[in-house]
DNA sequence: CAACCGTGGCA
DNA sequence: TTGCCAAGGTT
């Protein structure tokens, strides 16, 4: 117990997590600087259900392409998600970039700083637009991510899954409730960096926490039990096909995805549900009678279910048929120009598996 | 309203 | 190695 938290004690909730965060706070992350809403937009959108050291790289590459939201929106969706691959959750980038164009035609290319605009933006919802007109205006809106749901669980104890709806709506209460008139970029970058640093999932730090002299979970040695883990469930195994076909020049067939469903707008190996199904579409669309060589299956866990990536690899001959493709959606790639495609994490993992000696990416 | 949507860090 | 889950939003 350092000094400060007994001074603060007097201090009410919101006072102590503000002057905690000009004091122990982070202030150097990359969208703190030249701090703008277009900046901290983008950072809130990748930031969403993904950790603050995997997004830094990104953003940084990001923002050097796309600096203003005028350069996001005039740019294609294939290089906005190139930029974004390997980040996951893929409508985040295609609501982004249909927001940045919405923002140039009904904005003039200024991101509003009223919370009713922002909200009507796709990707954007209450905690979003809160976090980036407090952040960057310093408008008094209350925020509700992950780490404010758990320091909120453990400071008022409150045993329920956080994601139950019905805790939802008691969380967002306890958030107005406790929203300050003043100082609210620092009490809303105060209470996420109190979750991520302090107050964190294991091994929080108590004794260094501005709120601990009143917190509930403390009081009642809860702190390790809350917030409530999320109920489980067993992930359901599926299973699919991969097309790695190669023409006599050494190129591979790609195909863009429909923007619903998984890896939504990627370029992406051919997908078919099984072996079956791959030799259909060998057959039918590909002219080509000859048996695709199976390789090692590659397992992958999604946030709902397991997939088995079951690859088959065919090479067509010098003699066999060109092919007719889809222009639109499907093309011949060198394995050099492979990088420039946004294709899913565990594609690149398969290719790289089976082509080392490429080096992709 | 609960399911859906990716990937990597971490214990 | 396995499982949990992170600066959520949309349908």
């Amino acid at each position: 117990m350092n000094s400060d938290t007994q001074l603060d004690f007097a201090v009410d909730f919101a006072g102590r997590v503000v002057n905690w965060q000009q004091q122990h706070g982070r202030h150097d992350l990359p969208w703190q600087k030249n701090r703008d809403r277009y900046r901290v937009w983008v950072s809130e959108i990748m930031l969403q259900q993904t950790q603050v050291g995997t997004v830094i790289p990104y953003f940084e590459r990001f923002m050097a392409r796309f600096p203003r939201v005028a350069d996001l929106a005039a740019a294609s969706s294939d290089e906005v998600l190139a930029h974004w691959a390997g980040l996951g959750y893929y409508a985040r980038a295609r609501n982004l970039h249909k927001a940045a164009k919405q923002v140039v035609q009904e904005w003039a290319a200024e991101m509003p700083a009223e919370q009713e605009a922002l909200l009507a933006l796709p990707g954007i919802g209450r905690s979003t637009a809160a976090a980036i007109l407090s952040l960057t205006d310093g408008v008094c809106l209350p925020i509700l991510d992950g780490n404010v749901k758990r320091v909120f669980a453990r400071h008022a104890a409150i045993a329920e899954w956080t994601g139950a709806l019905k805790t939802q709506k008691q969380l967002w209460a306890l958030a107005e409730a406790r929203m300050p008139a003043d100082d609210a970029r620092a009490y809303n970058q105060g209470l996420m960096d109190l979750g991520s640093q302090v107050c964190r999932r294991s091994k929080p730090l108590c004794e260094q926490c501005p709120v601990a002299g009143d917190c509930k979970a403390r009081e009642l040695g809860l702190t390790a039990q809350l917030p409530s883990p999320k109920p489980k469930k067993v992930l359901p195994q599926k299973s699919a096909a991969f097309l790695l076909l190669l023409n006599s020049d050494q190129e591979l067939l790609l195909q863009r995805r429909p923007s619903a469903g998984i890896w939504g707008g990627l370029w992406c190996l051919p997908q078919y549900d099984d072996k079956a199904e791959l030799k259909n579409a060998l057959r039918h669309q590909y002219q080509n009678l000859a048996e695709p060589q199976p390789l090692a299956p590659l397992q992958h866990v999604f946030s709902h279910y397991k997939l088995s990536l079951e690859p088959y690899q065919l090479s067509l001959g010098r003699n066999s048929k060109m092919l007719t493709i889809a222009e639109q959606n499907e093309r011949w790639v060198p394995f050099a120009a492979l990088a420039d495609y946004g294709l899913p994490a565990p594609i690149l993992k398969l290719l790289n598996r089976e082509f080392a000696a490429l080096d992709l990416a």
